[in-house]
DNA sequence: GCTTTTTCTGACGCTTGGTCAAGAATCCTG
DNA sequence: CAGGATTCTTGACCAAGCGTCAGAAAAAGC
């Protein structure tokens, strides 16, 4: 297993390049624009050979998802070694939630479709639990911020409120709206131009709302998020 | 057009039959299980003649969206009928989502269906149109509450804060929450068992955040949940 | 160089979305 | 109510796409 012949090389290559030629055709025409015979001519190998590499389309897909949220949990655990307090790591998480939709918009297409039960039955549960396993860990960086700020007494949770139970509401508030923003074209109409800032003043809001020093009002969260920027999400 | 003949009721009454029945196998069968041959063969009507009165598969899609969400801004106005301050009307439209995605498990099925762009873009404009007044409705209903409650004094907006701003930070919540909570399996496991409640908690926060009086300290949600329940959303 | 193993191919079967010409039912009018 | 006009219904048909697999081609082993 540790020497790889020219050949087995030559096979792991290509099944990045069909993973890299499959994200393009998703992003350029969709779901429905995705077939294995478009794929194929475009590797220029045949079908049966896509197929050596991934059962069905579904497990394309779900390698897509899989690298994808990779990716964000590599930006959150950047994210979660900003210095400063517990509040700010998590706007730093919160800035690095925003950098992951904006470079990677073709995630919430991702996610939809595997979220389709049709298709969630199809795929392997080896990658399944892989893809769940990320999440996870994701999940868990940002709850270890929680624990960190109930550590400092910066934030007092209430009785049976767990650090988890906090990171679900944070997360819904900012998964939903990056939702919405990213599908929904009637929002500038309604005034709403903006909708990362908007998400970002619930979220501190909310913050507020459960008492996490310090108050929203008491620091300036333009420099903080430049901050943010220069330290733990420029790519270097 | 205002009489109808016998054979134009007939059709109209089959229109709804085979929403019905698309309804069920979605449903059963989920989205790849919705094919118009099995639509077809359970109205036991040839195929042709289910495309006369839709044009596509997606359009039979929108219009079951189209009922639900119409069913959804229903039970939104009878919930801002209820008589009391601002922020337990705004609970009680809270109550009323939580309900209508409890009665329409598919909405988020038919919902996840028709935010991918390749379906999108198959559906006609007239019931895009549809969908969207409809959402904008519920939006608007929403919003209204939330100017009441500035009016009357229980809340107060900072410079450049619209109603509908703060409407998206608590739809946001709302939605994101009820989302994950639909598909993810892992809730349980991480110690999340009752989603519904941890929403309201923190729409809760967030509206204590905001400042909207009277905090969440100061009234018993329990109770008020019970009331609400009797007086606006018991189906008569 | 020859055999064995692995890999690649594209024709094939099958399902499904969508069309349409021809036939059936219904409506309309004298 | 007859019979022509209109509208509706049907199912064969086409195209497209998923997934398979026997045989061809290439690589590896000896």
């Amino acid at each position: 297993m540790i020497q790889l012949t020219p050949k087995q090389e030559e096979i792991k290559l290509r099944e990045q390049r069909i993973l890299d030629v499959a994200r393009s055709v998703l992003i350029q025409h969709g779901y429905h624009g995705l077939s294995m015979e478009r794929i194929a001519a475009k590797v220029e190998y045949s079908k049966g050979t896509i197929y050596n590499h991934f059962a069905n389309k579904e497990e394309i897909i779900v390698a897509l998802a899989i690298e994808t949220v990779g990716r964000r949990l590599e930006m959150f655990k950047q994210a979660a070694q900003f210095r400063g307090a517990s509040r700010f790591r998590m706007l730093a998480i919160g800035q690095a939630a925003e950098k992951f939709v904006r470079d990677y918009a073709d995630f919430f297409t991702l996610e939809q479709i595997l979220q389709l039960p049709s298709v969630r039955q199809k795929i392997s549960q080896q990658r399944q639990h892989e893809i769940n396993s990320i999440e996870v860990r994701c999940m868990d960086i940002v709850a270890g911020i929680v624990r960190d700020a109930v550590a400092a007494e910066d934030l007092v949770l209430g009785p049976d409120v767990t650090p988890e139970k906090l990171v679900f509401g944070i997360w819904s508030l900012t998964s939903g709206g990056f939702a919405i923003a990213a599908r929904s074209g009637t929002l500038p109409h309604l005034g709403l131009d903006n909708p990362f800032e908007l998400v970002h003043h619930h979220t501190a809001a909310l913050m507020d709302g459960f008492g996490w020093a310090p108050k929203s009002s008491e620091y300036d969260s333009n420099k903080l998020n430049q901050k943010i920027h220069c330290e733990v999400l420029s790519n270097e």
